[in-house]
RNA sequence: GCUCCUGUGGUGUAGUCCGGCUAAGCAUACUGCCCUCUCAAGGCAGUGAUCUCGGGUUCAAAUCCCGACGGGAGCACCA
């Protein structure tokens, strides 16, 4: 190694252009363009000590809410890894606070899994396993582990700022399984928690004899009120991961400062560990996820629903036309990382436009029409491809002198111009003031007029077109963020299945929401 | 305030663990050309980052060390 230290640095006492002419000079082929990588599937990165079949992930969503894209990227890592190493999915409805979970978001998060094209191997819930919670209560009190706090909630968070011990963490064995009976029947809400004996000097405030288990008296959607003590989040996961066999636990970064804690619990109980690993949360700007800044504005009659187009919420993001697999392509563009990241919504479009492309059917529509009339119109229909280049059928339409053109293409034109109407042939523009008029010329296409889009006047039919913009700018909503126009299309959007993903020419995307509506999607 | 995490072009990332092959790859956005009866998709090309800043180690640093600054999170009987 030291004898070649002499030749670099004589090489380095080199100019660049030294170095590059001798190079060229000597070994031509260092310089020769590297070739192209083929370009791959984009994937995430390797999981460490992971083992081809033998790997486990779970995805566990608290039923508290609709799902949303935050969901998704935990959902699709999880499934993407799971895949990745031919391993097991577990879905787990982590629904341990009988105070906030509902029987409709259980079924909405397995509706929005099913969209999203997710399969688990196993679906279970949190509160499916009661008995073992308080099983494994039992044993982390007998170890000393954990004691019984009966203190005010008000002493207990002082004791932790001020990292001052509780005087319940100095009560003996039998006071605490005295009180442990307790919580069953006695203590009322508020009364009494288990607490994990942590370190309250720690410097990580979650390791201040965190909660382990607390009395809510609330029904649970499930279980009615047959429980009153229920486990806290950081021990019912911990317990769950470890029991069901999870190789690889994966949790957004807030939850980090708890991995302590999670590991801690598992000593404690001498429980298998699985690894733990955290991914920056998922946000688009200006669209928030929060049910605190949701909800208000559902109960104000802002939004309408869960589903409205301005969402990133799953169901809509469906009902704007956005396809899971452009849901699915984007989360993973976006890599496993830790940092910060307000994702740009553009990047979801691209993905989606690739996708949606090859199979929307390409429909004419003009908004602000003006009216056209031309003169000898060689023929009473046309047919119109469904699509330039796949194989997708044509459509008769049928036409007479009177066309409607969009009034954004028209403001421009001037008597003499001429302009080829797609589909039906050129035109001689004679008059272009309130009422347009032309004259049909031929159907020449090797011309290069204005190529523009058209409708038939008599059975054009009329849809509203609903355009999502940004919800929130700054913490201010914004209240143009639902554009509605009134827009013309041609009578085959009726025989369109709803849902399906249109192209309008020359203006973008939308998805058809019902026999009179539309929703834009994207250009 | 304290603690933890994080910081690469307009944007999202790769590379950072194991310093040289990279004055930095990909995607997106933008621009131009080609293709095309669309302002879509596809093809090609281009603009754009001395890798937050300042020190240090080294022949050599985006990569290692120290410090500063910016952003985020936690400090719940919510998950």
């Amino acid at each position: 190694m030291e004898a070649c230290v002499p030749i670099v640095s004589e090489i380095n006492s080199y100019s660049t252009s030294e170095i590059k002419n001798q190079i060229e000079e000597e070994f031509p082929e260092i310089l020769a363009p590297k070739e192209k990588l083929v370009k791959q599937e984009q994937s995430l990165p390797p999981l460490e000590g992971a083992e081809p079949g033998k790997v486990i992930t779970r995805f566990p969503p608290e039923p508290n809410g609709y799902p949303h894209i935050g969901h998704a990227k935990a959902a699709i890592i999880n499934e993407e890894y799971s895949n990745m190493y031919d391993g097991k999915k577990i879905l787990r409805m982590d629904d341990t606070n009988p105070e906030n979970e509902r029987l409709e978001y259980y079924a909405a998060i397995k509706v929005g899994l099913e969209w999203l094209g997710i399969q688990y191997d196993i679906i279970k819930n949190t509160s499916d396993d009661m008995e073992l919670f308080y099983e494994k209560g039992q044993e982390i009190i007998n170890s000393g582990n954990a004691y019984i706090c009966t203190c005010k909630r008000d002493n207990i968070s002082k004791n932790r700022k001020e990292m001052k011990d509780c005087k319940c963490s100095l009560s003996d064995q039998d006071q605490n399984n005295d009180r442990w009976h307790k919580m069953f029947e006695k203590y009322k809400q508020g009364e009494a928690i288990v607490r994990f004996r942590g370190n309250m000097k720690s410097k990580n405030t979650v390791m201040r004899d965190p909660v382990l288990f607390r009395v809510i008296e609330a029904k649970h959607p499930l279980l009615g009120n047959r429980y009153r003590v229920w486990p806290s989040y950081d021990f019912a996961v911990a317990i769950e991961d470890s029991v069901d066999g999870v190789t690889h636990a994966f949790r957004s970064k807030e939850y980090e400062l708890r991995n302590e804690l999670y590991y801690s619990i598992l000593d404690a109980l001498k429980m298998r560990k699985p690894t733990m690993l955290e991914f920056s949360r998922l946000e688009f700007k200006g669209m928030p996820v929060s049910k605190r800044v949701l909800k208000p504005l559902i109960e104000e009659g802002k939004i309408p629903w869960y589903d409205d187009p301005r969402l990133p919420t799953l169901e809509g993001l469906r009902r704007r036309g956005i396809t899971p697999e452009a849901v699915r392509k984007f989360i993973i563009s976006l890599g496993f990382t830790k940092s910060d990241t307000l994702a740009p919504f553009d990047a979801l479009e691209s993905f989606n436009r690739k996708i949606v492309d090859g199979n929307s059917v390409r429909l004419f529509m003009v908004q602000n029409p003006q009216k056209l009339i031309v003169k000898n119109l060689p023929s009473s229909f046309v047919e119109l491809p469904n699509h330039p280049t796949n194989d997708m059928g044509k459509r008769k339409v049928d036409v007479d002198e009177n066309l409607l053109l969009s009034s954004d293409d028209t403001k421009k034109l001037n008597p003499g111009d001429k302009i080829r109407l797609m589909g039906l042939g050129n035109i001689t523009l004679t008059r272009t003031d309130h009422q347009l008029e032309g004259e049909f010329t031929g159907d020449d296409m090797g011309v290069d007029y204005p190529k523009l889009q058209w409708v038939p006047q008599k059975n054009c039919h009329q849809i509203k077109m609903l355009i999502p913009k940004q919800l929130f700018f700054d913490e201010e909503y914004n209240e143009g963020s639902l554009e509605e126009v009134d827009v013309y299309t041609e009578p085959y959007f009726l025989e369109l299945k709803e849902g399906s993903e249109i192209q309008f020419v020359r203006f973008g995307y939308c998805r058809k929401d019902s026999q009179n509506q539309v929703i834009f999607t994207h250009k």
